[in-house]
DNA sequence: TCCGCAACTTGACACCGTGTCAAGTTGACA
DNA sequence: TGTCAACTTGACACGGTGTCAAGTTGCGGA
């Protein structure tokens, strides 16, 4: 907060005058983000999709590429999480409309008859959601090195693999 | 550190004693797990495997079932790696070795020729590595609150999607 | 039997970060 | 000119980690 207030000119307590707590700072700061970055524009390509299998494919590539512009204040929320309940809620929710994207891709493939045998809308929603998480982009872009593209491409390849009955 | 100490019945200055640091106490722990746990012997059982997609699915069983077990001291370890250089290197360290079980799955499945073209033998192990992460075992077991034989089995089975050439 | 040592205890303190409180300053607007 | 909101300075509480000093206890060897 100290940092914080600092690189805003500000002095620490005015801070807490806009931000009561820290834990309303990050989520104030990530509704803004998702503001700026227009969050909506780009996870509602996918909804323009002709097919399961492309609505998946874009679905990824939009929220794919939207975890760097918030990674660094996913990190500090996520960082927080065991220790603030308020913070916590924040995160889950982010990570339900996530997950609501993925399901809707999810049930577009079930309905185009696609999806894998032995996996239901929940399982195959679970599955697509994981494989989403910001900690998988981290394990990838940073502690493997990859590349942005690489990560989008390898990402799309195993969210269809993982769901959609390949074409015999 | 009070808490701990408590639980053992000893005083807090007593515990700094016996670990400097909460680092290193942590890092004891998972030390003093994997050996009363066993972690060599269950790990080398894949190391006995006749086919590169055998090892592949006993190491996907070996380290997925021994995930459960450090959990806790997992947990504790990864939450304070932004803030301590020591317990960022013990979990590198630690996950390093199961890196290393990955590769072996790997290597022994391009020796059969059954790596997917496209891939090589360090993104493969990259898939595989970030696919047995820790946070993705807490993703499915406890946020979609998978039982952990689902969690196996969608495990293997995705493993073998990402990296195994489907026979013919 | 007693010395010495290692393990432990109690109780204090420093430091850092979050969050709170009180009192004073500044500037715009009615 | 008075008021009010935004802001400032400076203090403090609290919890957690880590440190320090001084005292206690019990065991094994001379």
């Amino acid at each position: 907060m100290s940092d914080i207030a600092k690189q805003a000119g500000i002095s620490r307590q005015a801070l807490y005058l806009h931000f009561p707590t820290r834990a309303d700072l990050l989520i104030a700061t990530t509704r803004h983000l998702d503001e700026v970055k227009e969050v909506d524009t780009r996870l509602a390509a996918s909804r323009a999709a002709g097919s399961g299998r492309e609505r998946l494919a874009l679905f990824v590539e939009a929220w794919g590429n939207y975890i760097p512009e918030i990674h660094g204040v996913a990190c500090a929320l996520m960082a927080m999480q065991d220790s603030d309940e308020e913070a916590r809620n924040a995160w889950a929710n982010r990570m339900q409309a996530v997950r609501e994207g993925c399901e809707a891709a999810v049930e577009m493939i079930e309905n185009d008859g696609l999806l894998v045998p032995g996996l239901n809308r929940k399982t195959a929603t679970d599955l697509i959601w994981t494989l989403l998480s910001v900690r998988n982009w981290e394990q990838l872009r940073q502690d493997c090195g990859w590349s942005q593209d690489d990560y989008i491409a390898a990402t799309k390849r195993l969210a269809e693999l993982a769901i959609v009955t390949p074409e015999h």
